[in-house]
DNA sequence: TATACTAATGACTAATCGGTCAATTGTCAA
DNA sequence: TTGACAATTGACCGATTAGTCATTAGTATA
């Protein structure tokens, strides 16, 4: 499906450039020097088209942090990894993080929406897990506000950054937030977020990691990858899913075998979340 | 101008609901109960329409913001003031800060860049003016750091109550970000503003404020006021502006005239600013 | 070379867009 | 009541949109 990535690519492209309702299909076609009709035999729609950006991007990134969190020992360097982390993403992936910008407040798609919190509670799930490891019991009051405080940070710092397509010393800006995230964390007193409020937010729950769920998942993916042993293993853990009394170990070396590509890093991801790996 | 108002309000609805491009004239002309060649006489275009509309709120919030700083007297105070103004404002005008949200990061029109980076900038000016009085020089180096993340706090809980259309308890919000605000401003040392990202940030400086851009506002707006006390005082302001020696009292008076129509507070904003009032 | 199959094309449709303008309606002074 | 003028209409325009499909080109097998 190398007509895929290509179409992918050259759309996040005009994406960015100009939004997704201002970019026309010929403009996608043209740029990437293909017919109208060959567009519609890799997307059935415009719309799958954003829909499936955003997966693959976003599956990256979330998987990205939430995998460097979960994997720093010292916990003296979680906050720094976890921002140092999620910069580094978005600056891999800029032209993705501009057209999530510009579109994350369009209302136009109730399934872009859903996608969108899909992803958004997985990320707050990492930041909350940060602030427990570090706080505890300490910030049970102000632990939501310190949440939003975090996305605020993150999304405004971006914003500025991609705005003026300036360089971006990360670490450096790491550093900063990782103060101000700390002050906040040990003094502040006065929550504004409520239980109302927390509810309300955590409403949009991530279904429970299924079995189906995940099975689905390889399914639609497998095709796609070219690496034969890559794709054995996926083949294997899914028939796995289904079976009772499955080696951990095997589980874990074939979880090895597909880490370094980006597409499986979510299954992994869920995978490992599944078996509490 | 009654049919203007008219279709600005249906319009906000609908743009704050689906966002701009979504809406066509059509949907608008159908819910304001006119012919589509109503709509072209009161707006040369559906462009001018949105510019019209920022215009004619973010001149109110801007003023509006700016004047309860200035005029506010106790140090104390006037974080507090600050973003509670702020997000009264917002609540106040909830369908404009929804369509703002939506639109603020599309970059489908030059011109509604540019008319977002006019008042940008005189926020930064509010908010740097806020914290020069607060902190003075104890915050030199942060200070660029703190105006984003202010900004960054303002955004995200407005985007979160905007969202969800929460009942907003601006007291409770403003005292947990005041705070917030305050040890940010007393204990962040590290930051990640550097000079030259502070250049570019303010390179869209506001022009400054002339005669000749303030008698065109005047121009443009008189004939749309009613009250014809306020109608002449906007006169006399305007023709003020070329003579000298004008008299203090008398442009004082003036502008106790107008200062209770929304539409003019833009106006004596600027004036207040020309003469140093 | 002939056949069978897939990949790719681009002219086409139906719908919608922003915007125009000749025709109609409403209003008020003479 | 008439006539002059302003306000309002909605059919219409050209452009553009997402999406379709009969046709063609390319490729692999027999």
């Amino acid at each position: 499906m190398v007509k895929k990535q290509l179409i992918m690519d050259k759309a996040l492209e005009l994406f960015s450039e100009q939004g997704f309702e201002a970019t026309s299909v010929q403009q996608i076609t043209e740029r990437c020097g293909i017919s109208k009709g060959a567009f519609y035999l890799s997307f059935k729609s415009k719309d799958e088209l954003i829909l499936a950006l955003i997966d693959y991007f976003m599956m990256q990134i979330t998987a990205d942090i939430d995998q460097s969190v979960r994997s720093c020992s010292n916990e003296e360097e979680l906050l720094y990894v976890f921002y140092f982390t999620t910069f580094r993403s978005f600056s891999k992936h800029s032209a993705f993080a501009k057209m999530f910008l510009k579109e994350q407040t369009q209302t136009f798609n109730e399934e872009l929406i859903s996608k969108h919190d899909y992803y958004d509670s997985h990320i707050n799930e990492s930041i909350l897990y940060i602030l427990d490891q570090l706080y505890g019991e300490q910030i049970e009051e102000t632990k939501y506000d310190l949440l939003i405080c975090i996305k605020g940070f993150i999304q405004i710092y971006s914003a500025l950054y991609l705005r003026f397509n300036l360089p971006l010393d990360i670490d450096s800006l790491t550093k900063s937030l990782v103060e101000k995230t700390a002050l906040l964390a040990e003094h502040s007193t006065i929550p504004f977020i409520s239980g109302d409020i927390i509810r309300i937010i955590k409403e949009p729950i991530h279904e429970q990691v299924t079995t189906e769920h995940i099975a689905a998942l390889i399914e639609q993916k497998i095709d796609d990858i070219e690496n034969p042993i890559e794709q054995e293993s996926l083949q294997i853990l899914k028939d796995n899913l289904f079976k009772t009394n499955t080696s951990l170990a095997i589980t874990k070396g074939l979880l090895e075998n597909i880490k370094n590509n980006p597409q499986c890093k979510w299954i992994s991801y869920l995978i490992r979340e599944y078996y509490q790996l």
